[in-house]
DNA sequence: AAAGAATTTGTACGATCGTTCAATACCCGC
DNA sequence: GCGGGTATTGAACGATCGTACAAATTCTTT
């Protein structure tokens, strides 16, 4: 068996044209259900055969079912870092009244189009999910991949709202980080609004930032809202 | 094995100076373990050890395992009437420019008390994390427990906010419970706050009422934020 | 005290789990 | 074409899972 980390010599997510690419098949399933199902709910027998692969196969490329949760993440390593650089460039904005905002929107908008893109939808769905969980696992992810944005973020809260504390930033990045997570996984907004609402409604995408920004403003900012609208 | 809804003849909870409540211990074991770990990462035997009760004792008090689940929520579903009584006897008070507030904080406080409290600490717990997935179980508990509550509060802010639409008040609703429920699994706020906050702070109370008044006013009045604090 | 119901317990069944391994098929540079 | 590394496959292992059942014990009622 390969190491976990250091394989995909060749085809490293589609084959063009040759064979399909069972790795990468695996690793979509594997997406799939577990953000579905959540990760003890899934076997490795159903993630071979949603990816109509053997079952032997899923262990040959990613070792153990741990190795196969962390590798998801490896493979959507890329859209931290635009959301990263997201944030920076708002950052670099101008300090004008709408500042704020903006901090919000580079915060939320590449979440909310990962989703609605159709291709990041479970890896969304799974980090909104299994991530809220203290297990070995879920805790190098964090470690890895979710507490440098965090850090981000609350750095440019602070910097966005001079007289604001550390630990006021950290409850307003939390409460907005709930706010924005549940807005990913519960699709019971539908049925609780009698159908008026649809679970990808693009227009969902503003409100949350209004909603935000309101309630950062309402933490951090003395005067309260930054902004009439 | 009796029906795992009609059996509880003698000691409802605790017997008092008799025996020790096995039925409450399993009860109590399993709300704890499936907040923790989550329900499928659970076992029986897991329970049953931690309760201290032999292994087919759970069965015989509550049968299969997703009846050991909903019994949790049989056996809290007092609180929930407290929330509604909370909520209307807010909806009574003068409409002056705190009364959205009021309503926030009918909605957010018991549930903060509930964990604060020790006592409800897991089934917080529980309710945020197991029920975001879609599963018979769950949507089961939903219509019976949290759908009533859900609606109650949407028509409570759509009283508080005249002008404002179904949809409107189903988006601020789901902001608002996500904030919430993410404070209550979350203790991460402690690690990127560099220490100066505490999980349990008591403080964090009247931040989250604030942060979601603004966030929904800014949703949902015409004007913005109905108070300076 | 005897009888009947309720509770407790040890045990075992069949199913499914994650993981491993030897064997086979495929592909490419030579 | 041939060898060697990569990919693929079927089968099986031991462990653990949820569940069931009959015997043993305790409690309640007569």
């Amino acid at each position: 068996m390969p190491s976990a980390t250091s394989l995909r010599k060749k085809s490293p997510v589609h084959g063009a044209a040759g064979r399909p690419d069972r790795r990468a098949a695996i690793l979509l399933a594997a997406e799939r259900l577990f953000a579905e199902h959540g990760y003890h709910a899934v076997s490795i027998r159903q993630i071979a055969q949603e990816a109509e692969v053997p079952l032997a196969l899923v262990g040959y490329y990613f070792g153990q079912k741990h190795e196969l949760f962390h590798a998801i993440f490896v493979h959507w390593r890329g859209t931290i870092a635009e959301r990263l650089a997201l944030l920076a460039q708002a950052e670099a904005g101008p300090r004008d009244a709408q500042y704020l905002r903006r901090i919000v929107h580079a915060f939320v908008q590449p979440v909310l189009e990962l989703r609605a893109s159709g291709e990041g939808e479970y890896y969304a769905l799974l980090v909104a999910r299994e991530l809220l969980y203290r297990t070995p696992g879920t805790e190098q992810v964090l470690a890895d991949f979710f507490d440098p944005m965090a850090h981000a973020f609350i750095a440019a809260l602070q910097a966005a709202c001079p007289g604001s504390t550390r630990a006021q930033t950290a409850w307003a990045y939390q409460f907005t980080m709930g706010a924005l997570l549940h807005h990913l996984i519960d699709h019971r907004v539908e049925r609780l609004s009698q159908g008026a609402n649809t679970p990808h409604d693009p227009q969902a995408a503003p409100l949350l930032t209004d909603f935000l920004t309101a309630g950062i403003a309402a933490l951090l900012l003395p005067g309260g809202a930054p902004s009439p609208a």
